[in-house]
DNA sequence: GAGTACGAAATCGTATACGAAAACTATGGT
DNA sequence: ACCATAGTTTTCGTATACGATTTCGTACTC
């Protein structure tokens, strides 16, 4: 998120700079879930001893991208059904609240950048484009919920984002109809923000965004006999 | 939390001890806002050295409760006005949908032992007894969500409540008229519970309970001339 | 007398080292 | 051929050690 890279590591704790590597490598999909995190070779790999990399993935642990046993180790952690259905539950809530919160302090530049792209990702379903499309997603949101006021609340629908990135696009495969669905409600929620809607229906409005993503999947999942948690009514 | 002391400490790591011991002083008041937390002292103290003391640290800094300056040192965090805004605001949120999500399992006798605890607030209020009207008021409300069905809401319904931890009964303190409508919007919260109202309904209700205390602090906060952050609309 | 510069003490950040636990492998028995 | 067991290897958990950074106190100068 906020990286500079290469350019003033001095000042970078050697921890931080593990995070970051970690981090990205995790959310870019580089290590996949279920992947192994050793200690000892991860700070081989970044020239650092195993204490700053082992904060480094404790603090990982904490967002929930790493699954961390007690003298076992540590994987990047995969997200089964009722993961997926608790980790999407969570995300329509604070994300939700984040839409409402923010919808008062988006401009019209904001609403303009936000339909160009989702312009784009109208593109990329014809072209078949998943990875485009969900990165293109991810920045259809962020100009929604980018401005909300709450810190607490943007850093709740930031982890959220980044425990769903390891599922990069898998969405837009196995529910093919919803991404469709997708990109006309990424219109309505514009069409709400710019009318002055009331902050109240605008996070209804968000909510129920997600909520159908997760509901399409479930249905879907039920349909190929993939385990569903126990149903829990939003 | 899950604590059992003592007993199996064998199979419990040292950080977790460490991560335990340090959470509990905070949370109960021992250390209070802006105490320093000098690892090397906190090791000693504990009979461990300072590798697990620091990721203790670190974790409970992820949660809020530290503040961790890089070559300087952690701090037990205080609440401004500001962080109290945004802490309150996302508990509003995340309570009020752990709530809603948990009406449909609470049975007659939570309900009961809700009833009993509201009873017991109330005489609280006579008394004077802020310290016992708050732990009274964390069981009321556990009441309320413990039974919420997706795990990650209600770690951070958690986290809210131990952020608020440090700010023992202030609000009692502050805003003496608060406690009083409080324990009549409990009443009124058990009522939509028993009488099945919609989880709509409730989450607003949970919601706005909060959303009340909050804007009795502010009221009172600028009354006082302390300074109040920008408004946002909830 | 006040402000600045220098030095000492305290504290953090990280490397290294070693004991402990788990996972793996090979060997022997049924 | 398969399972159980003992030994080996890997990896973690934590103690200790030391360089780096900050803070605090003191002395010196204007």
């Amino acid at each position: 998120m906020t990286d500079t890279a290469s350019a003033a590591a001095a000042t970078v704790s050697k921890s931080e700079q593990a995070y970051a590597a970690v981090k990205s490598r995790i959310v870019d999909g580089s290590y996949s879930p279920g992947y192994r995190l050793v200690l000892a070779k991860i700070a081989e790999d970044l020239g650092v001893s195993v204490v700053p990399v082992r904060e480094a993935i404790r603090r990982l642990e904490a967002e929930g991208l790493v699954k961390f046993e007690r003298n076992i180790g540590a994987t990047v952690s995969g997200i089964d059904p009722t993961e997926y259905l608790y980790t999407m539950q969570t995300l329509s809530i604070v994300e939700g609240a984040a839409t409402a919160l923010s919808a008062p302090l988006i401009g019209e530049a904001d609403v303009a950048r936000a339909r160009a792209v989702n312009a784009e990702m109208r593109e990329c379903l014809q072209h078949f484009d998943p990875v485009r499309f969900t990165r293109l997603n991810q920045d259809f949101h962020s100009v929604l919920f980018e401005h909300c006021p709450n810190p607490h609340i943007l850093d709740l629908v930031h982890r959220g984002w980044n425990r769903l990135a390891s599922l990069r696009s898998s969405t837009f495969r196995f529910v093919p109809g919803r991404a469709h669905e997708s990109v006309d409600e990424h219109e309505a929620l514009l069409q709400l923000i710019e009318s002055g809607s009331s902050p109240d229906d605008i996070e209804k409005a968000a909510r129920r965004h997600r909520s159908a993503t997760l509901d399409a999947y479930l249905a879907q999942a039920a349909a190929n006999d993939l385990p569903t948690p126990q149903t829990t009514q939003q």
